[in-house]
DNA sequence: TTAGGGTTAG
């Protein structure tokens, strides 16, 4: 009861002017006065009513009440009076509310609301709105790095205290929004400085290194974090091992465990790995079934209908009667023929049990690590990791083995998992595979996410289908989704592929006027595609706008470059040799 | 159950 004694039935008034937010408020109204009388209040008078902070907040927590509307609820309180303040819990409940429903373009205002009313942020509610205003996880988070800096600023200087937690937030962030070197910078920074560095910073530092193929510097790193003390962990670790795979050097590991303190765990991974390739090499049942790999409900079906007749085959099961008909990418295929399979039936069925001799080997009990419990506690991500790179390295039997192993494990495999399968269904080419999976997956199992929409439009695109990428995304788009980098990259090249070349350079377009940075795959791949189309000059305008931009090339540029140096050689030497005939027919 | 490992380019 610490605010004001107005009435509520006084102050519908002055709302009517303001149509929708009468709306709201009547609403908010009724429901608060629901809520008052079965809390017991007896004599209910409206005109008694005040308004108070445990008020508020039951308001705010009310699921069934629209966030818009709570949100002119928030307001409403704030105009009743001039004296009224929200407090910080409430702050952190509206921040909350916003940011969830994509009323993210909220916050600025509600920062200046806040600091009117004199309440100081906490550093759990600071953590909150740095990591919605800077990561991209769910298709309906807003991605605004600027923001993000600035508000990373501001609270500062209002003197929110800053953390690890924090500054890797915003490390982490800048990363992945192709802001590589002022993540860089700032890591430097603070390690001369001597704070907020911890090993989860390494961690992002040696992870975005290792991506880009520059392992001496990773290792260099993990070095580091040693001898400073911090925990070279599974985490870590499994960065560095991806990194290696994807530069086919595996060789590598050595080098990586004279470095680790604790000698047991790249043995224990290498080890746990090669149990895993054993057990999986044990001539499957292969027995062949038709059933469905999940309860069918349907779901994606107006993408299958874009496809036209190509959709007829798309709800078709894994059936081994396709492969032969087909390209020889797919006989390929038969030598590595997968177990379809009789999980998939206790799948279908909801019945998994647990089965005797593999659950010994892998123990999935999420977020006990390796240096804790030997090798018998991988977590589920860690699955999922090696599952990729069987799936990278093009082993899909032994990836569909090991999901067999993880869901006969009675763990629920998470959209992640399916992601998977299907991107690797896509880049081999086994379009009917990856679409009968999509077209099954309801969305009540797993439901689709960026990653998923990423994976349509790749395989849409290597089918020679770009045309229908943008009915898909339409489609994201009416759901009130947002395009990420890799979205828009994957859209590039698709439309690059295709030879629409002017859309790729109008998308790139698109995507620099919304905020997001192109980053070095982006370049990349438009310079590649105009390469290959003959528009060397455009090529080379990437090129150099690349350069301008402060975008570093990587191996992978080199290789694109090499390609565009041997186009101009050979336009140079047509030119030489036209020049040279015409010289000949001259004498 | 709290920030880091698994999706995009050659």
């Amino acid at each position: 009861m610490r605010h004001g004694r107005t009435a509520i039935s006084s102050l519908s008034s002055p709302l009517i002017k303001n149509p929708s937010i009468h709306l709201g408020n009547i609403l908010l109204i009724a429901s608060l006065t629901k809520t008052l009388s079965k809390s017991g209040t007896r004599n209910l008078d409206p005109n008694s009513i005040p308004i108070s902070e445990p008020l508020v907040l039951q308001i705010l927590r009310k699921n069934s009440i629209e966030p818009a509307k709570k949100l002119d609820f928030f307001n409403w309180c704030r105009s009743l009076e001039p004296n009224f303040k929200h407090s910080a819990v409430t702050y952190s409940h509206i921040f909350r509310t916003v940011c969830q429903s994509g009323f993210i373009e909220e916050v600025p205002n509600l920062l200046f609301l806040m600091k009117e009313d004199g309440v100081l942020l906490d550093s759990e509610t600071f953590k909150f709105l740095l990591d919605s205003f800077i990561r991209s996880d769910g298709l309906f988070k807003a991605r605004k790095v600027m923001e993000a800096c600035q508000l990373f600023e501001k609270m500062v200087q209002d003197g929110v205290r800053a953390s690890c937690w924090t500054y890797n937030i915003l490390i982490d962030g800048l990363f992945r929004n192709g802001r590589a070197e002022a993540a860089y910078t700032l890591f430097c920074d603070l390690k001369k400085k001597g704070q907020f560095v911890d090993g989860v910073t390494y961690s992002i530092v040696v992870l975005q290194l290792s991506r880009e193929g520059q392992l001496e510097e990773a290792l260099r790193l993990a070095e580091e974090m040693e001898v400073r003390g911090f925990v070279v962990d599974l985490v870590t670790i499994t960065s560095l091992l991806i990194g290696f795979h994807k530069q086919g050097r595996w060789d590598w590991t050595e080098r990586l465990m004279k470095h680790i303190r604790d000698s047991n765990i790249v043995p224990n991974v290498l080890r746990w790995k090669a149990n895993m390739e054993a057990t999986m090499r044990n001539p499957p049942k292969n027995r062949k079934d038709n059933t469905p790999l999940f309860p069918s409900k349907g779901g994606f079906k107006e993408i299958m209908n874009l496809l036209g007749s190509a959709g007829q085959a798309m709800g078709a099961n894994l059936d081994s009667e396709d492969y032969d008909e087909n390209s020889q990418e797919m006989s390929s295929f038969e030598t590595d023929q997968w177990s379809s399979s009789p999980y998939m039936d206790q799948l279908a069925a909801n019945q998994v049990k647990s089965s005797e001799h593999s659950s010994r080997l892998f123990s999935l009990i999420r977020g006990q690590r390796v240096q804790e419990k030997g090798m018998g506690s991988f977590d589920v991500d860690m699955v999922n990791t090696f599952l990729s790179i069987f799936l990278a390295k093009g082993k899909l039997s032994l990836a569909c083995k090991l999901f067999e192993i993880f869901t006969d494990m009675g763990v629920d495999p998470v959209g992640y998992t399916y992601n998977s399968i299907m991107s690797s269904f896509v880049k081999k080419g086994y379009f009917n595979e990856a679409w009968s999976v999509l077209n099954e997956m309801d969305e009540n199992i797993c439901p689709a996410d960026i990653a998923t929409y990423n994976l349509i439009i790749q395989g849409l695109g290597k089918m020679g289908r770009a045309d229908i990428a943008s009915s898909v995304l339409d489609k994201l788009m009416k759901q009130g989704g947002y395009l990420d980098i890799i979205m828009y990259n994957t859209l590039i090249n698709a439309l690059g592929k295709a030879g629409r070349l002017d859309e790729a350079s109008k998308l790139f377009e698109q995507m620099k006027t919304s905020g997001i940075n192109p980053d070095v795959i982006t370049y990349n791949t438009l310079i590649e595609v105009h390469t290959k189309a003959g528009r060397l000059k455009d090529a080379y305008k990437f090129l150099k706008m690349m350069l301008d931009a402060g975008c570093s090339p990587n191996h992978v540029t080199d290789t694109i470059l090499d390609n565009l140096g041997k186009e101009i050689d050979k336009l140079r030497m047509q030119k030489a040799s036209m020049v040279h005939t015409n010289n000949g027919d001259g004498t």
